[in-house]
DNA sequence: TTGTACGCGTTATCAG
DNA sequence: CTGATAACGCGTACAA
């Protein structure tokens, strides 16, 4: 097999314990027998064994990452942020992926997934979902993004004054008649949705305008899912004359569907995505903007301390987001 | 502390071993008394210890990635095909992200990696790395995507022969002078970007143009990057009439530089991106489009293969790609 | 079919 | 400052 710290110690001349203490630079070893034992590591191309060490600290030295999609763009902006934070601390980044919240997915892999890591980053699922019970049932350091549970930690944004803001602003350039594209079709919606439609409504509420099922659509969080929502609300009965999509990828499928049809955003009809997305700019579209790497960087930092103290204070961080007022929205004063 | 094999023996009144054996569902036990074993797992919330498995057989149970960067689109939708077959074979995710390939970065982490997985899958990284070396001596499983060593398996599309043809295209509408737009600044480039720049190289020659470094820079891979690069492009001493980028994203930051300057993409300067982006369709910007999903779920699989059968023979499979013509490039007949 | 006992590679607890 | 030695939790020859 491979190098271990008995090779070490046998051709070293010291135990294995002083061994071990020398590899992870304990100070209660004298620096010439550290240096020694190190040079010995080195020659023999030692490679240490993190199941081994695993199994006898009982700390993996990983976190794990529970998210329901993976190549959504905003996943990649917040994994960047979290990967950062995880590799400075020198802690392994296990992915797991749950699949459509929506689905009856098989659960959360098996419970296995508990000893495999210290702690979880969990990305948008509903602290109510009946998977994150067993979990939680774990007890172990948990920091939630874009939602949040009482008895964790949580990193995310004011969802549902984001989404008011949007409409506001909409409101605000004289639009009565607001549509939506939301994400998932109803049931067990993760949280954010509900969230933004409880600003939606609220903010339409306070501006005394009705809500019309036959203008909102659900786009699932892609482009062509945008696209397709987008045609049903022109396809209604009455048209929306704004629209207000829960993620700028939909918001880009509405365009699209506009597009089609020769109408023109910001003239012919309004509209507002949500995400801050690289390429909103680019389209000229409002965009609500949430800084996802700040987000994942700051979950990450949460549970690695979390995780190095476990007494500490679970603290709930609220990060702010920003209305980017472009041309899909300001052109038709 | 958590409950053990030992625990669930004791309870189930059988030794240790059977435990193990009817928890695997090995075929020894008798039907009853896995019954019951699984009975008083299940009773007593047993949840096992991966890392004591892993000491025991040798084996992680678990896949690591190596990668440049994480946030890019085509690594979501690569990681999207990697997720679903390695979910469904049981192995765990372990991401690693090495950072730009041409910084001088601190080494592929620690020789830790090792013993973490069972096997790799190495994206983006030139074989000639010096990286790659400490990777390649461990002698694991390990398969490449978008590169190729001739001891390892690989996946890859054929770099070369897609941007010759992205190429052929733009001369066959009459272009002559074509820039270019790729990715890194010179030293250390990612694999795919020094095939794609021969298949671009070809093509020219093939055409009899010449190269013209004054209309050639470098994109990052990023919307801004490509949005920066074409500015360059548009203010050398003579504009290019076509420009060819190496990914989709670069091409939109073209897009954004050309719209700034009032110039119709397809009319005034033809674009041709790669990779067939979800947004290329509502830029309508031309595109040589890659099988990611495909890609990356083929290359675990490889991988997967590889690890059950180290004696297996590498394989090297190439996908096809395809131009998809739009209005960025057909509108100027 | 089931049980015994040892090994996997480290770390941690004691003595010395 | 260093060395035995006992865990850590599971898999697996080997024996019964």
């Amino acid at each position: 097999m491979s190098v271990t710290v008995k090779d070490i110690a046998r051709v070293a001349g010291v135990s294995t314990a002083t061994v071990s203490r020398s590899l992870r630079g304990l100070e209660t070893v004298s620096a010439e027998t550290r240096e020694h034992v190190l040079e010995v590591a080195h020659r023999l191309e030692y490679v240490g064994s993190p199941a081994a060490a695993a199994l006898s600290t009982g700390k993996a030295g990983s976190v794990g990452i529970i998210t329901p999609y993976v190549d959504r763009w905003s996943f990649g902006r917040m994994l960047g942020g979290i990967e950062r934070e995880l590799r400075a601390a020198n802690v392994d980044l296990l992915l797991y992926c749950t699949g459509d919240p929506s689905d009856p997915h098989p659960l959360l892999p098996h419970k296995r997934l508990a000893r495999r890591a210290d702690g979880f980053l969990i990305l948008s699922v509903a602290a109510e979902s009946p998977d994150l019970e067993e979990i939680f049932k774990l007890r172990m350091p948990l920091t939630m993004i874009g939602a949040s549970a009482p008895w964790t930690s949580s990193v995310r944004i004011d969802d549902r004054d984001a989404a008011a803001t949007a409409i506001g602003h909409l409101v605000e350039r004289g639009h009565q008649r607001i549509g939506l594209i939301y994400g998932r079709e109803k049931a067990n919606p993760i949280v954010l949705e509900h969230q933004r439609y409880l600003g939606f409504s609220d903010a339409m509420e306070r501006a005394g305008l009705e809500l019309d099922d036959s203008i909102q659509a659900p786009g699932g969080f892609t482009v062509a899912g945008g696209e397709e929502a987008m045609v049903r609300l022109l396809d209604a009965e009455q048209a929306p004359t704004a629209v207000f999509a829960f993620s700028d990828e939909m918001a880009f499928g509405a365009l699209q569907a506009m597009r089609r049809r020769g109408l023109r955003p910001g003239y012919d009809i309004a509209i507002v995505g949500f995400d801050g997305h690289d390429m909103s700019g680019l389209l000229d579209l409002s965009t609500v903007s949430q800084p996802l790497e700040l987000i994942g960087a700051t979950a990450a930092r949460n549970l690695l301390a979390d995780m190095n103290d476990p007494s500490r204070e679970r603290k709930a961080v609220v990060l702010p987001t920003e209305l980017v007022p472009r041309g899909s929205t300001v052109r038709d004063q």
